[in-house]
DNA sequence: TGCGAATCTGCACTTCTTGAAGATTGGCAA
DNA sequence: TTGCCAATCTTCAAGAAGTGCAGATTCGCA
């Protein structure tokens, strides 16, 4: 995702108006690891701009999402992430404390693949799940 | 997935009931490809069963997943789906008409990863997205 | 055949997300 | 700088998927 500052430019350039809930949306985005969902941006936000509507966040994340500006994220934890991260990388979760990291794989070409006669793949998801360093070792 | 005959066995075995409804549900999945949603396999049920409710079928499957029997598949669909399928395998979906396909992967061994520090993968799941090869005629 | 525990049904409720309507406001033109 | 209008924001209701609960029913062993 681009910095807060090439977003406003680009929603200007886009007929798109730049309000303070979208640049406060921008900037916790904004190098954010955390993959946030909707809910958890919503309070962070809240917290610099008591008021703001859930909606407004909701709205503000699917849009950037279909600008291509980030990802959203479904890894099956209930409700949809948000990943400002757009190189091509997959996610690892831990199953505990669903604590969630970009995964890079490469060497993917060299997979063999059965059953996928005539599909046209535009998109390859890897997840993979387990526990983080923390858990593991809180269960042993 | 077992055969109804060996679920009854099965069940039986636990000590759990082998009930009209689990029975038909038993039959409805074993070797059911098209990775049916609670929803959908309520309407073929009703069909066979009318009266049987949702909630039954809810509980039905997840007994069945979590006796190992089938898998429940979170492929940001909406809805769960259930693959009575339990091979090591993983799914294609088109992304037009929604169909699902499973698909073998192998040589995964060999993918280099970064970024998995210290987790403990328990499960990797690969997700084709894309068209199928009716969709992808249609569109062209 | 009878009993008790397991199961089924029906319904309310939670969570996540979106639709709609009216109030507000950013950003261009004058 | 002022004003206007479309874009945006807030609020509220509603939809979809799934689960918890309580009372009625039924399976399966004795």
């Amino acid at each position: 995702m681009r910095s807060p500052a090439e977003l406003t430019e680009a929603f200007r350039a886009h007929g798109l108006k730049v309000t303070p809930q979208r640049q406060l949306l921008f900037r916790l985005m904004h190098g954010n690891e955390c993959h946030p969902t909707a809910e958890s941006l919503f309070q962070s936000a809240s917290e610099q701009m008591p008021g703001i509507s859930l909606r407004t966040v909701y709205q503000t994340l699917n849009d950037l999402a279909s600008m291509g500006e980030l990802r959203s994220l479904d890894l099956g934890t209930g409700a949809v992430r948000f990943d400002p991260n757009i190189d091509e990388h997959h996610h690892v979760v831990c199953d505990r404390c669903g604590d969630i990291r970009d995964v890079y794989v490469s060497g993917s070409d060299a997979l063999s693949i059965q059953g996928l006669d005539g599909f046209a793949v535009s998109n390859t998801s890897i997840l993979f799940n387990g526990l983080c360093p923390r858990c593991s070792a809180v269960s042993e």
